[in-house]
DNA sequence: TTATTGTTGACAATAAAATAACAGGAGTGC
DNA sequence: GCACTCCTGTTATTTTATTGTCAACAATAA
């Protein structure tokens, strides 16, 4: 909230995780909790959550430490979860739709409001009472409503450039599952979630744990399928 | 693949962006690149770029550059993506469901061979070919079939302990889609996606641009549904 | 050939992030 | 109310990550 200082990054990234730790603590009926006692529970060190947290305020007290309830609400704040948000969803496939069909959303206040698509065979129905619309009606829906965050579910050709046109009509920030880094001016926010990286980071992981030194080949025909060559995958 | 000096994870997550990047050039028909015409398309340092390269060995060649080819398929060993690997979806919900369908995971050698969920209505199914057991039947399965990567999603209420016996049962990756930390052997590898993470974070930064120093409560009931208390929501 | 340009790989310098140290106020027990 | 312990907020230190620099060498041009 305050712009006084810059935050950093990593710290950010953090937020949530300390955020769902503080709501299992209320659920707990937990009332109180020190940085050390939380530390342990996190697997972080106290210093970093102290730290962490006094970029945002003091919030604890000494000899006493964090009063969750009141921690748990600052956090909520700061990560602005104390509003509503208007979603809308560009590409209806699995992905798409499965974010739509994923109620614990609009329990926290993200709503999706509509979904784009060229498919024919989609538009027109409804997901869990959200409709499908042709994007050719996006450009008109995007000027009318305030959209905060677009959902971009689409193959990698499309969405570069149906990112910078939404964009230019005043979506606020992308969630880019497409497999693509985007090219949008400096006052639109975009997180990336890109789910081939992170099995890949996986993959690397296991590889050096268990496959490391082998010749990678002798697993190739192993068992399974045979790879099929890689083309133009366009649905990434 | 080297297992000689350890390799930070920031470097790591970026390989896999890398292996994009390259792969796209090798589409181009781009034999060659240098580190600074990669770090224009990039976005990073040249400089990173030449660093993160050489930690698994020298790939190019002082005055011309880095062969796109050669350099794909060295990240590719890499990354260990020259081979086979079978997965298994555990909790057939939106997201189990949509990643099945995703077939690019196959085209890349990433194998789905069964699904596992608890609900008599999906046991017996087949999605894209891929057959639902009941969660009953994972340990055998698991026993009996070599099992590299588990997609972790179900509720997080039970993702602890599935994850615990998959772990037991020898199962060496878990990609965890679940909303929960996992606490597993050290041998075991996990990579999380929390997708809800992911959004919070966004939406801080879409706070922090375009509502900072407002009092956050007057969008409270702007528009769109009202906020619906949060209770134990088990489907994240 | 020989000079010039381009580019890596190695290393040094800087920046960012994580951890540790600590002074001092707040709680606790007597 | 006093002594003592707990635990924060903050500053210092260490570690990790990124960026800048340059000698050595390949490619290219003269």
């Amino acid at each position: 909230m305050d712009s006084e200082k810059k935050i950093s990054p990593a710290v950010i990234n953090r937020l949530p995780r300390y955020y769902r730790y503080l709501g299992d603590l209320l659920e707990s009926d937990i009332t109180r909790i020190s940085s050390k006692e939380l530390s342990a529970k996190m697997n972080i060190t106290a210093s970093q959550i102290r730290q962490d947290l006094n970029n945002f305020g003091g919030f604890g007290q000494q000899g006493y430490g964090y009063n969750v309830e009141y921690l748990y609400n600052e956090i909520k704040k700061i990560l602005g979860l104390d509003r509503l948000y208007n979603m809308i969803v560009v590409g209806g496939g699995n992905i798409g739709q499965a974010l739509v069909n994923y109620t614990n959303f609009e329990k926290r206040g993200f709503v999706i409001k509509a979904v784009f698509d060229i498919n024919p065979r989609l538009i027109g129905m409804t997901i869990r009472g959200v409709e499908v619309y042709d994007v050719d009606q996006m450009e008109a829906y995007v000027k009318n409503n305030r959209v905060d965050v677009a959902i971009l579910t689409l193959p990698r050709s499309q969405a570069v450039k149906v990112a910078n046109d939404l964009a230019k009509w005043g979506v606020k920030g992308m969630w880019n599952f497409s497999h693509v880094d985007l090219q949008v001016p400096d006052d639109v926010l975009v997180e990336n979630v890109h789910l081939t990286d992170s099995l890949m980071t996986l993959l690397y992981k296991i590889n050096e744990m268990y496959y490391s030194g082998e010749d990678m080949h002798e697993h190739q025909l192993k068992d399974g399928l045979p790879v099929k060559p890689l083309k133009e995958n366009e649905e990434e």
